[in-house]
DNA sequence: TTAAAAATATGATATTTGTCATGTTTTATT
DNA sequence: AATAAAACATGACAAATATCATATTTTTAA
């Protein structure tokens, strides 16, 4: 099995603040597991009692609404961390995460790496620091959820993806997803963000290869109303 | 001046878990001042360098969307802390602080308590306890602005009031707040809100004195859709 | 490979919500 | 107490969005 030592992926989340010891310790006792695309890491409601390390992969954080739809809270990529509250108090997951693509996540037990919390500063200032900007990210999505029409968030929703998921040689988003998981990141109807999508379709604001988008016109896509 | 030893509002926050030295030296660094309604503690954008401390009074944490609503993301009481991120890194404030009532706030330069920050893991893991939790319902604030209608919210809202804030002897929420401040809690016109609140008056679901609301039938507020 | 299932697409229509206009009531100020 | 300003209220209408129906395309699985 792979050592924590050597993953690049430590680099990007608070595990980097730990010590070289610490980090041989998870490293014994971390487990990796694949998950495929649809699958379930956790569920809304269920005690996790650790962390997971996004090896590779996407996955959301979703919640299922009284409606019965899902809202698609935040997307998670490859060098963040899943499941940080668990490590603070005894409170179970709020999110469910499913796997937007193929993943490969490390899980590490809360048992193993809650004394470290405690005791390396470096490490929980880290964690501090990143629940923070968590919380300011959310506070700007219920700003937008409040004040931004359907399309402006759909629109918003492609460049965040362009940005942050990144794009393939051909320029397409890395991360093919359904119009139904659209429609949740947005928070509306399917056939809502379907009709948006074909109409920037038709004003050839992005461009598209089967389930493939590709933006066409980044600045008219920030100039939409 | 009060010291914060004899302070109970420290009671509610992060600040319990400091040390009687680490209270004392807070104590005589910290300033107290008073807010009237509607006027700022901080405006989003600013650099704050410390937390307040609210000794009484409650206010909203909002943000100037593009379309120049106000939104509003969290109410703030007695007890609680404010600008707890500007501990964290060297961010500006995201979010303004308004006045909803004459308050209290005391001060506490960044200078003075970030070393407590790094050296009492109790009080560290304090912050990271409350975070969480504001995380938590910030995700949540999310799922319902995305997913549920005006009319649920701005009962949703009604009820918040009524548990958190509180009732007065004769049963009224104990803030009064402007319609157009509940039209920006739900986000919503202000004459949505104002259109909805007459409608529950009508339904006999409040009822209203002036500005003040006193719930009248609390079960029906929670099956509106 | 082919049938079934799921996802995408689009029209028609209903519902919700926003905007503008206007009048009334309440609050603040002199 | 009189006046101005702000807050509240409501109608009329427009715009945004949801829902339902149905057709087509794509994907999945036997």
């Amino acid at each position: 099995m792979s050592k924590c030592e050597q993953c690049i992926v430590r680099q990007f989340n608070s595990l980097k603040s730990l010590t070289h010891q610490e980090i041989h310790r998870i490293s014994n006792c971390k487990v990796s597991r694949i998950v495929k695309r649809g699958e379930s890491i956790f569920e809304e409601g269920e005690t996790i009692n650790g962390v997971f390390c996004v090896k590779d992969g996407i996955c959301k954080l979703s919640k299922l609404s009284a409606n019965g739809k899902d809202q698609i809270v935040k997307l998670v990529a490859k060098g963040e961390l899943l499941g940080q509250r668990s490590l603070i108090g005894e409170e179970s997951a709020n999110l469910s995460a499913i796997a937007l693509s193929d993943m490969e996540v490390c899980f590490i037990p809360k048992s193993e790496i809650i004394g470290d919390l405690q005791k390396n500063t470096n490490f929980s200032m880290d964690l501090l620091k990143e629940m923070a900007q968590d919380l300011k990210e959310s506070d700007n999505v219920i700003v937008d959820m409040a004040q931004k029409s359907v399309k402006q968030r759909l629109a918003e929703t492609l460049l965040y993806m362009n940005n942050h998921i990144g794009i393939t040689e051909d320029g397409y988003i890395k991360l093919s997803l359904s119009r139904e998981d659209y429609a949740n990141l947005v928070g509306t109807a399917t056939e809502s963000a379907i009709r948006i999508l074909s109409q920037f379709k038709r004003d050839g604001l992005i461009s598209t290869s089967g389930k493939q988008i590709k933006i066409e016109d980044l600045n008219a896509l920030k100039r939409v109303e």
